[in-house]
DNA sequence: CTAAAATAGTTGCTATTGCAACTAATGTCA
DNA sequence: TGACATTAGTTGCAATAGCAACTATTTTAG
């Protein structure tokens, strides 16, 4: 009856931690502050790259699930943080860009969340911060491999 | 109207991703093999590991919370995966331990954890890995200290 | 010793998730 | 052209999450 496992040393599950950790805590300033979701941030900041996409190419982009997408734009809609147009040739897809007031929450938003990123990662010496970052794109990239 | 952000790039998304890959793709083994979610798999972990211990103690080493905890424990309790006992010191405490099936279930979904590990890994030289793990620990640490 | 605070665990309630079914529009191919 | 498949987006529904309130004990202080 050995413990053949030890949990807390468990790399999938040190990195769900981690990545939890920081999100949670990303998420609640956003949420306070904003009262945005990281759902719909994610939604924004995209909009914010790729002015005009549809929700089915914010859904790609954000690896969100479309019935999410879709009831968070619905919320984005509401508070006139986007605007949506029907595609002239393509009348089932949509046009997606941020509103004025919407670019302006975005703008306020994009500084605080690099202001995270740099938070976080301030333990690292700027080369281990590159190390990392090709850590972390040569493990997804094989992760996607694996799931297939 | 420039771009400010590229999502794509975010550390804290790329981490969220590949975190999420990786759960996902260990989680649906679980479930199909096994008919067992992650969070009823990391308590069984946790009683393999530290047989004996209280709901309370399970919730902070897994860091999941308490409501979620004794909903799935009475549902391993229903699957007669574990024991439980009412502490005689502390009525309130349980004294949780894997039952003679939940050790099999452990025994088996055990080396399937570790080559999971091992898989998701096997794209890193040995010494990349013992790197990734140090980054990790450090800014794990580091997070828990920004997010009080 | 006792009243108040703290702790372990359960349960109620609401919000979020995500699959699947559905509608409407477009694309394909005989 | 016209049936069939595919695609964009929405909605229904069941499962899960997580906060907060609650019960039952135990601990702490006066």
């Amino acid at each position: 009856m050995e413990p053949l496992l030890t949990l807390e040393r468990y790399l999938p599950y040190r990195l769900s931690l981690l990545s939890n950790k920081i999100s949670e805590t990303v998420a609640k300033t956003y949420k306070d502050k904003f009262a945005i979701s990281i759902t719909e941030w994610r939604i924004m900041a995209v909009l914010g790259e790729y002015p005009g996409i549809s929700a089915d190419e914010v859904s790609l982009k954000t690896h969100i699930e479309k019935s999410l997408i879709s009831r968070a734009i619905s919320k984005l809609l509401k508070r006139k943080l986007l605007c949506r147009n029907i595609s002239e040739d393509d009348k089932r897809r949509s046009e997606l860009v941020l509103s004025n007031t919407g670019y302006e929450v975005y703008e306020e938003i994009v500084p605080l969340s690099l202001e995270y990123e740099r938070k976080f990662l301030a333990s690292l010496s700027q080369q281990e911060q590159e190390v990392l970052s090709s850590l972390i794109d040569r493990l997804s990239q094989h992760a996607e491999s694996i799931s297939l």
